[in-house]
This record gives structure tokens, C-alpha cells and sequence, in this order.
DNA sequence: TTTTACCTCACTAATTTCAGTTAGAAAAAA
DNA sequence: TTTTTTCTAACTGAAATTAGTGAGGTAAAA
């Protein structure tokens, strides 16, 4: 009989680790043998425990699936790493397979899914869920034959503060009234809104709401 | 035994008139003594055949239903009138009832409510579709005690030409581009375009934009 | 350490939009 | 026939947006 595949679970939702645990139970090859709750310590543990998969979240408090990632990279520990994780951005996925990552799952997958990746890496190969491996697709030919960006990293491009200023946008606010409401300057907002219509390539602010609705950019 | 109820059809749709032939059948206190596909006429043929209920469409040809009712109107006729419309709108709705029709039904109700309806409006009194009855309930209240338009009545008073340049702002055109689309003044552009953001109560083109997303007034 | 990403802000200049008002013409309704 | 609705258009002046460029500061990453 081989050896067990030992599995380090790292998730900041205590339901969601208690959830696989109860899944990969069921296959005898799989061992659990530690977990975790946040980033802290996480490389130094799956070291220590002679983990051979990491199955990891990338929202964890104190120290993110990024940063644990580049963590392994520099101390160069081997450890091969699944990650899973809520959102499919593309930005983040194409971060995260940088990183050498071998294998995403978004968690609308089935615990099925998982035994599947976590056997699949395990053999030395990568997995992606069908959902992400189209991201990477698409990510992969619209970025060497077009010149023009993917819709996909063209929304992962806007920053935090961008969508903050898109949100009130397309809520009839003037520039003058975003400036005040954030405490910037006027320069500034329409700063912001001039680098949002080229990012999104649209002529106005008209066409920035269109852009927000269209893709579920705006709470409302 | 008590006469029959003597019914006139009019719809520019021969399957509906054969479809509520049949229904009507069913109902051994119902005539059907004629039916019309337009509205040429009408008045006369109904003052003849001694038509107790007129069920008549608003859209068609020749002569509108609306038309019709007028006529009704100024030659002093009785005959009760119920509505069979494909449309809910307000505005319609407001015409209707104020040019004294015994009822209103949209074409989504069942063959059943016209029954109803016709059995209610032959007892003397008013027939309206529950979600009738609502958009009237609606246009009451919101226009007695506020003093602001109801949004059914707001959309129902955008005319043809301002949903026309409403697409046309939805679609990052400026006002420069939609005078030369349209072959018209810049000024009356703009003159429709202020005329919208009053009547849709909004601050800019942003929130022309966003009204018509919310009420699906765009196409695309 | 150097680079990169992001937020910040300014300044100019052209263009567009917004707000209010007025008004003529045609068509439809009262 | 008179009134109302709709489309058209012009004018003024204020306010906002768009376009381009340059640049300082901070934090994180390579």
C-alpha cells in the first residue's frame, strides 16, 4: 500500500474546513494533517508536518494566499498548492499561477472537485476547474492577438479607489460633489474618471455607468 | 329564462376573435351577435345589431380604440365598452377609464376573467384586472397626496422622439452626434434632453441613462 | 534597491452639458 | 374652432466634463 497523501487545510470559515475534513474523510489515500484559520505561521507549519498539499483560501486574515505563495517561492519550499478561493478574477488567477500555484477551485465547486485536484496534483499535474481554465483562455488569446485587453482584466484592472469613484458616478454625483464626499480634490476625481474612461475604453461618463451596469460593477 | 347578453368583438387579431368565440360559446348567456376586425364602422355596426358589450382591442387599424370610445362619446351611444389590450401602460389606462369604459383587461388574463368581466360589466358594474386596478390605485395615491408624477405616468409621458434620443444618450452619443443622426438642431437636442432629466426628475444624462436601464427603456 | 502601482493634485484649453426662457409650426384633441 | 401636445429652434450664461500633460508621495513588489 503507498503512502498517504498528507493535506494541510488553510480557510478563515471554520465550517469550510470542518466541511472537507468530512469530505476527503471518505477517501482512505487522503490524510489531513493540520489546518489552519489564517495565513500566520502557515509556511512554517506545512514545512514542519511534511505536507504535501496546501489547500488554501486566499482571504485569510493576517497573511493572505498571495503572500503565503510568495513566501514559498523565496524560502523554496516545495509544497504544492491548491487554492481555493470565492472569487475568479483574473487578475488574481493569473497571480496566483505566477506563483506556481497548481491548481484553483472557486468554491462553487463540489467537494468532488476537490478529490479530484487534490489526486490530480498529487500526480504531479495541475488542475483547473473548466470556469477558470477558460479565465486563463481567454486572458491567454485575447492578450497575444488582440492588442486590445480582455474585458476580464480590464475589470480586474480598476482599483479599489476607481470603483469607489465609479460607484458614485453612476449615481448622478458631479465631480465637485465626489470630491467632497471623499475629501479629494476636484483634479483629483476627474483624474480618476479620466483614467476609468480609458481603461474601459468609453467616450464618457455615460458610457463609464453603462460599463458598471453591464458588468455588475455597481451595488444598486 | 332572462335574454342573452349580446356581444360585439373587435381585435385585428383573427385567432383572438376565434379563440374567444370559442370561450364564449361555453357560456350559454353569451351571443356574440358580430365582430370586427378594425375599427372602421364600428359605432354604427354595434348602434345596429343592438350590441349589449363591446369587447374591443385599443390597437387597430383604420380606426383605434380610442377613437372608437370617442365616438361613443359624442354620439351619445350606451353601449358598454371593455378594453382587451396588450398594454398596461398608464397613460392608456387613464384615457380609457376617463372616456368611460366598463373594463380593462390586458391580453395576459384568461379566458375566465373575460367571462367575469363580461358577466360583471352586464350587471352594471366596472370590470379591471387586479394589476389594472393596482396601476389605477397607483396614479390615485401617488398623484393626489404627492405632489409628484408616478413613475407609470412619468414613463407613460415620454413621447417618441424623447425615448428616441434617450437611446441615443444611452449609447455614449453626444448632443452633436444625435443632431446629425437625426438631422435636427443641436438646441433641440438639448431642449429634449432637458425636458427629459425634468420629467424623469434626474440631475444629467448619467441619471437619464440610469432611469431608462432601470425601467428596461433601452434597447440592448 | 529599484521599480511599479496607486493615489494625489495642478494647470490649460476645448467642448459639452445644464438651466431657464421663449417661441413658431404642425397635428391632434376637446 | 380653440386648445393642447409635440417637435422644432434659438439665446444666454453658468457649470461640468473631457483631454493632455506633468508631477509628488507612499507602499508594496521585484
Amino acid at each position: 500500500m503507498e503512502n498517504k497523501i498528507k493535506i494541510h487545510l488553510a480557510d478563515d470559515h471554520q465550517v469550510l474546513i470542518d466541511g472537507m475534513l468530512a469530505v476527503l474523510k471518505t477517501n482512505s489515500n487522503f490524510e489531513v494533517v493540520g489546518f489552519s484559520l489564517n495565513g500566520e505561521n502557515l509556511v512554517e507549519r506545512v514545512a514542519k508536518n511534511g505536507t504535501d498539499i496546501l489547500v488554501m483560501d486566499i482571504n485569510m486574515p493576517e497573511k493572505d494566499g498571495i503572500q503565503v505563495l510568495r513566501e514559498f517561492n523565496e524560502k523554496g519550499f516545495t509544497c504544492k498548492v491548491i487554492v481555493l478561493s470565492s472569487y475568479d478574477d483574473a487578475k488574481l488567477i493569473k497571480e496566483v499561477v505566477k506563483l506556481g500555484a497548481s491548481g484553483y477551485l472557486t468554491k462553487q465547486c463540489a467537494g468532488e472537485n476537490i478529490i479530484d485536484a487534490i489526486r490530480t496534483v498529487a500526480d504531479g499535474e495541475q488542475y483547473f476547474s473548466s470556469t477558470i481554465k477558460d479565465k486563463i483562455f481567454n486572458i491567454f488569446t485575447n492578450n497575444s492577438q488582440n492588442q486590445a485587453m480582455n474585458t476580464e482584466e480590464i475589470i480586474s484592472s480598476i482599483t479599489a479607489r476607481e470603483l469607489e469613484i465609479l460607484n458614485l458616478i453612476s449615481q448622478e454625483k458631479s465631480g465637485k460633489d465626489i470630491s467632497e464626499m471623499l475629501d479629494i480634490s476636484v483634479n483629483t476625481v476627474e483624474t480618476h474618471r479620466k483614467n476609468l474612461m480609458k481603461k474601459l475604453n468609453v467616450k464618457s461618463s455615460v458610457g463609464l455607468v453603462i460599463f458598471a451596469a453591464k458588468h455588475n460593477l455597481i451595488e444598486n
